[in-house]
DNA sequence: AATGAGAACGGAGACAGCCTCCGTTTTGTG
DNA sequence: CACAAAACGGAGGCTGTCTCCGTTCTCATT
């Protein structure tokens, strides 16, 4: 008998080596077409059925937790390096960077975390990784509080929609990157404090 | 013979017919499922087969533009109202909370609106009215500029897609009132010169 | 009114995706 | 090696897009 007293078994080797062909391929998948890519032609590049892929992932927003899971991982990890930096206005400023690039990892990827963000559905497996990002910038944004640089009135969670929408911009609209770099700079000079200039 | 020369027949009654009823069908599709809803759900609700929905409008754009016509008049309508005020700063307000209920007026405006201001594609009949709206934000801007009352790093266009930017978020995220108008503020924030508050 | 030319219509059908269901195959275990 | 559970795969039902072409409707002419 097993600790839990319950003697399972062994997992099938095929299950984790479908599913790691099918996370594959499905990052080429997204990368390349956005998160709307043909869940079909992903199936097929892994080499499986569609069946296999829907016992794995069964739905679009499962299969893309899943592959954003990596890019969550380095998410964190720049956190280490943000850290580091004395300035707070500077950490939430690299912050909201960060953020930014992670939602423009695929185009199309700024719709489904908004659609978690809201709904606050527990089913949907996109909502831990977006209430977990909205938190890390709330954070960011009482510390350079704390310190006086950015007004009162400014909350983590506008910012968190100010990086989504950037990130949308340059996803959907493919702005160019100066006008892009424009707005960046007109939330910045929104949420600072007066004064306080780079 | 006509003026051109040119004796063309006298166009059929059916025509108008079906393009009237194709577009109201098509505004209450686009108002309650958005811009993605079934075109052949439109046809069938107007009464005509889909050859001659797709015969009138070959793209979804275009029946897109056709039905935004209406909207876009008002729009232009309502800047004559908004020339009454004398304050640069307020017609800019105005003006780019005009922009964004136009923006906003179905769910998904937005990502057709933004790829036709991207691409400057004449065959998008999105193209024209997309423009026009960047130009008329331009001169807001400017004589907002002219009175001092805005940065003079700030762009028409900045603002222009500052206003697409929040109204993705209200149609495809749906954020809350409130925190719509703490990014609104945000905005108006950057854009102001320091010192200008309303 | 009747006729005819040509414009406009409509819906069948080819195609692409989504997703499910269930007969077949693979895999771990005794 | 044999058995049962687990996983597989792809056919098939469904919805939607868009085209093609035989049929119908209108306008102009007589």
């Amino acid at each position: 008998m097993s600790a839990n007293g319950q003697q399972a078994r062994k997992p099938r080797a095929d299950v984790q080596r479908n599913r790691t062909a099918l996370l594959e391929a499905a990052q080429r998948h997204f990368l390349t077409h956005g998160v709307g890519t043909s869940l079909e032609a992903v199936a097929k590049e892994a080499g499986v059925g569609a069946g296999t892929l829907y016992r794995h992932f069964p739905t679009r927003e499962a299969l893309l937790a899943a592959v954003l899971q990596t890019r969550s991982e380095e998410l964190v990890a720049r956190q280490a390096d943000i850290a580091q930096l004395g300035d707070p206005v500077a950490a939430l400023e690299q912050w909201l960077r960060a953020l930014e690039e992670y939602f423009s990892a695929f185009s199309g990827l700024p719709e489904p975390l908004m659609a978690a963000a809201r709904a606050q559905d527990p089913d949907n497996p996109l909502t831990l990784p977006c209430d977990t990002v909205i938190s890390a910038t709330e954070e960011y944004v009482r510390a350079a509080q704390r310190a006086g640089h950015v007004r009162e009135s400014v909350r983590g969670y506008d910012l968190f929609l100010a990086a989504v929408s950037v990130a949308w911009l340059k996803g959907a609209g493919a702005t160019d990157e100066e006008s892009l770099d424009r707005v960046r700079a007109l939330i910045a000079t929104g949420y600072r404090q007066q004064g306080t200039q780079a």
